[in-house]
DNA sequence: TCCAATGATTGGTAGTCACCAATGATTGGA
DNA sequence: TCCAATCATTGGTGACTACCAATCATTGGA
């Protein structure tokens, strides 16, 4: 452990735990996709394939919040890997139509099981109740914050935040 | 919002979940601090010399699991803002003495209160109980991560995690 | 039939982060 | 007095992230 100390001072600011937290949880996580060959991205990907079926190239950068330039080294992978097919679509030759593969949806299990067994570590020390209202808690926030929780002071205009 | 939708089958795993709301307050932060002049690293390091007082550059870095090369700009920035001044050690030339100044605790304060404004924005949506149980989880998973729970698998060996 | 809009792609920029090797000054101990 | 260790510093690497402008093929509608 590089950090055996996290300030007292700095323990008070939830914001920065939070946030040294989430870090830190998140390189394990993407350690452990890496073991599978896989990276962040391209479990996001797959999970809009997984939810929508097959989707246009376009559509699904725009989903992710990803620029439509960034998306196209991501598609390659997930096709090089044989995750995802590729494909013109017939009545619009401009587009991709992207289709997951039955490799495709077994990889994102794989990430599922992956997730799991680090959430399980991660949640140790936790009993069931305090699981349940922590992923509640989690979840209800997630959702705050992707309703603009966060912009009622200064109402934003256009802000980014893609990054699976 | 560039991210109208997340998908139903990346929500099920709930470590993107922390990681992608973390992320965002974390940008959040990082502009609010912004507009007083500061980043995260200038309040993590305040933070050490708030609790630590005068310390050397060395020991802080080591403390905030940072490079002690990438202490410099740091410390730099600090310095140059007047909130933190460095002087040699007397009784060892080689070393710097960090020393908080005046007006360093009171830009700690004001990250402080910045952060304040932040959480209470992020809180918004839960009620007195919620959010003691929320930051009682929240230290509770950080302390167990901090005492490597996450390395109980492979116990991994030389694993940084600096970041403010 | 021609043009403006759309979709994918290329290439380039800028910032952050974690790391590492090498250097020069200084130290304390052999 | 000399050498190995320590400290700050310089400079450079590689990754990842978020952008943006320009290009080319294709489309649908005027």
């Amino acid at each position: 452990m590089t950090t055996p100390d996290f300030s007292q001072s700095l323990l008070d600011l939830d914001v920065f735990v939070l946030s040294n937290l989430a870090l830190n949880v998140r390189r394990r996580l993407t350690e452990r996709l890496a073991e599978r060959g896989m990276n962040r991205w391209d479990v996001a990907v797959l999970a809009v394939l997984v939810d929508h079926g097959p989707t246009v190239q376009r559509a699904a950068a725009s989903l992710l919040g990803v620029d439509p330039s960034d998306m196209v080294d991501m598609v390659e992978r997930l096709v090089n890997a044989g995750w995802v097919e590729r494909e013109r679509d017939p009545s619009d030759r401009r587009r991709y139509i992207l289709t997951l593969t039955p490799q495709g949806r077994e990889m994102f299990e794989l990430a599922g099981q992956e997730e799991r067994r680090l959430r399980e570590a991660l949640l140790a020390p936790l009993d069931a109740r305090e699981r349940e209202e922590w992923r509640a808690l989690l979840h209800l926030l997630h959702g705050h914050l992707r309703a603009g929780g966060l912009d009622a002071p200064p109402p934003a205009a256009g802000t980014a935040e893609p990054e699976p």
